[in-house]
DNA sequence: GCGACAG
DNA sequence: ATCTTGTCGC
């Protein structure tokens, strides 16, 4: 693997990120996540009601994966499993919440924003902690800035009280402004907006009842 | 050189 | 992410 050119690849398709809303409406919201045995990857890609944020749909891919894990990097091991579980499902939907940053990353491609483009979908990141970047308060408001090279790349926010913070950023086709709504939407009894814990606990779900 | 570092 | 039992808390 050469990484000097896979992060030329990612410079390049960062030119492709669209900032602005690519929705019309929101009526029906996907989730896609991984769990990992060894090298065997379990994509879990689900699709809730947005209003009730009920499940509609859950779809699991096993596929074995090459690539380590090297931050920064993440998208050439995870993105096709995901894709490929986001790809199998039959419910369409109107925006894709994916487990990692958005535009986020050290060059602005982070694995939503990946995926957002080589599927021309919306997509929003939520990751667990940060690449990079820093918030610039320190006060327990529920949604600060992320800040990165002087500008706004996304938001921490604190699902409430004796909850982990996570972090948002906009994958494609979704402005600033929506990615942070949209996931705040999406929260209700966990740290991770429900898309993505239905996704996380799908997935494994499907490595502990797998076989081998 | 040292520390940081999504899943 | 994963390796891992019980345990503290809502």
């Amino acid at each position: 693997m050469d990484l000097k050119k896979l992060a030329q690849l990612q410079v390049q398709m960062a030119k492709k990120v669209v900032l602005r809303d690519g929705f019309s409406k929101l009526e029906k919201i996907a989730g896609v996540d991984i769990a990992y045995k060894k090298n065997k990857a379990f994509a879990a890609a689900v699709v809730l009601d947005f209003r009730e944020m009920s499940l509609l749909e859950v779809r699991i891919r096993v596929m074995n994966v090459s690539f380590p894990y090297i931050p920064g990097f993440l998208s050439f091991r995870e993105a096709e499993p995901m894709k490929s579980a986001i790809l199998s499902l039959t419910q369409d939907y109107d925006v894709l919440l994916v487990n990692g940053h958005g535009i986020a990353h050290p060059r602005g491609l982070g694995i939503a924003s990946h995926i957002g483009v080589e599927l021309g979908v919306p997509s929003v990141g939520v990751a667990k902690g940060l690449l990079c970047g820093e918030v610039k308060e320190d006060s327990e408001k529920e949604a600060v800035p992320v800040f990165f090279e002087d500008e706004v790349v996304g938001y921490r926010i604190i699902p409430g009280r004796k909850r982990r913070p996570i972090y948002v950023s906009p994958g494609n086709l979704v402005s600033l402004k929506s990615s942070l709504e949209i996931v705040k939407a999406c929260l209700r009894r966990h740290s991770l907006p429900e898309p993505l814990y239905e996704a996380h606990r799908a997935a494994a779900e499907a490595k502990r009842k797998c076989a081998t």
